[in-house]
DNA sequence: TATTGTTATACTCTATAACTATA
DNA sequence: TATAGTTATAGAGTATAACAATA
């Protein structure tokens, strides 16, 4: 509802000067989550550029390591990426050498993937840092609180 | 490390038949946000849609109602949406005609941002869909847990 | 010269349709 | 006919550079 001129300016003035006033957002569980997500992932970003790796490589790595020989299909449903979008990012992790597609000889139209010595070396590296960032990156948080979150976070998934 | 033929067929029925095994991952605080906010997004979406709202929109919405006469750098700043990006959705609803822009007469470079009436109605409407969504979005948590998590999320921001 | 906001554009992410090979 | 995976492509979201108007 626009004002005009004396009213106008003395509303900027008052609207600058005040703290941001964002109750309304911070009241829901999604806004906070979004937040919460975009202030740490920057620096996990940023640590994992080193390896080359972007998050949701670090995550395909890791799950390769945890779950050696799982079929691709299974690993799209787990991530949640789609199988056109996990193929082309497989393709990239496969040209570096990182991991390896297998055909499955039980049934040939299938893929089993595996880290090859140098994925398994790479996400070794990729996962102390991340589990070392996550102690800085969470140390605004106690370690109960920590583990409380966590908890929290797994029963709304 | 790739295997051949009987071993690795062993290996595939024994990855197949298994759980997941994620538990590196969901020691990260970072793959848990992601998660969380994957799984309740995509309701609220849904439901935003019916106002042809994305939650970006609403965000804006909700903060120039919050924040009358706000100037657009400081509304980028606050939700994390870059100026050009920022002027763009403005754009949009400004054509809706739920926005006004208005030139500061005190600095005639910086716009500051009103709802207009319909603008005020819709982001009423939304806020009150959002609030109701809430409660069955995070359905699986205490009303103490729904803050502690809330709470956490904020210490983290 | 610095700042606010805009335009244009490029890059990344995500989603969808159509194809292959196997079953 | 149905399924696993791929290719190609389109769309949404995000980031960057160059510009106009004002300070």
């Amino acid at each position: 509802m626009p004002k005009k001129s004396a009213d106008l300016i003395s509303a900027i003035q008052d609207t600058a000067d005040q703290a941001l006033d964002q109750r309304v957002l911070l009241s829901l569980v999604g806004y906070n989550l979004k937040r919460a997500y975009l202030s740490i992932m920057p620096v996990f970003e940023k640590r994992m550029a080193k390896y080359e790796l972007r998050p949701v490589d670090f995550t395909v790595l890791s799950l390769l390591k945890a779950n050696p020989n799982i079929q691709q299909k299974r690993l799209s449903a787990a991530i949640n990426v789609s199988p056109p979008n996990l193929a082309t990012l497989l393709d990239k992790l496969e040209g570096r050498h990182l991991i390896q597609r297998q055909r499955n000889p039980l049934d040939k139209r299938s893929q089993t993937l595996v880290l090859t010595e140098d994925g398994a070396r790479l996400c070794d590296k990729a996962e102390k840092t991340a589990s070392d960032l996550e102690i800085a990156a969470s140390n605004k948080l106690t370690v109960a609180e920590r583990a409380e979150l966590i908890r929290l976070l797994q029963k709304i998934a």
